[in-house]
DNA sequence: ATAGCTGCAAATGCTTTGCAAGGCC
DNA sequence: GGCCTTGCAAAGCATTTGCAGCTAT
């Protein structure tokens, strides 16, 4: 993805494209669909020598969520992915290995969804499908 | 709940029915469902006037777990939830508040489960409807 | 008696924060 | 220049662990 692009929607979500913000985007939306960790990112990043402290990552992170560039993903107590698929979808979620996988988008007709209480509003739904060695 | 029935269950998962044990437990299985977090049961279980360590609670809390007495439920990075109700059933989460809420089994039919990766099988499939104020 | 538990405190792991120095517009 | 960012190190949490002493059977 070519910088220029990459940015325009750091501009567009109001983030200055520094160099560190833009080796990090550009690590997460270049290719396809991905899920990382902070420290994943991190140290791809700093493979590919640039220079980025953890800390700015986690900020990044949460600064590009919020941008709705990347989702996060709860799953392990402890640690936090980033899914850089924002499109609706779901995922297996393998804990032997820590690996989390998309489910096409079309796979689990949610159908009607419960109502949400009094007062509140359905922000998202999603499922997580725990796998097992077989 | 009778504590005669609480230590028949601990014996029943291999536990020594400790004093710290059955009145975490009582605590956990006497009233209806719950949804509560290690400090929360540490707080409850001291009010009663019972000796306990944190460590302990955590140390009981994931052996009930693995007795399938409660369940895990990972919502909020960093922080575990457990579930008293260890039925098929899903969650609501209310971000702001950090409230668990039970939706009723029935109410969101899974349907057909897509088929788990070559070599794994699936462990159990959750659904999380997250909520915002309306 | 003895294998299993517990408490405490220290250690761990992930994440956040404070603040001075540096970089983008 | 001014304001936003960054880096570093320290702080913060929730959770886990090591180990000596206690307890249920």
């Amino acid at each position: 993805m070519a910088d220029q692009i990459i940015s325009d929607r750091l501009r567009a979500a109001g983030l200055r494209p520094t160099r560190q913000r833009l080796a990090l985007a550009a690590l997460l939306l270049s290719a396809g669909p991905r899920h990382l960790t902070a420290e994943m990112l991190y140290d791809e990043v700093r493979k590919a020598g640039v220079t980025v402290s953890l800390a700015t990552v986690y900020n990044c992170l949460h600064q590009f969520t919020q941008a709705g560039m990347v989702r996060e993903v709860v799953v392990d107590p402890g640690r936090s992915y980033f899914d850089t698929n924002v499109s609706e979808h779901h995922h297996f979620y393998h804990e032997a290995t820590g690996t989390l996988t998309d489910i096409p988008g079309e796979t689990i007709p949610l159908g009607t969804l419960p109502a949400a209480p009094e007062g509140k509003v359905i922000d998202r739904a999603e499922v997580i499908i725990r796998l097992r060695d077989a």
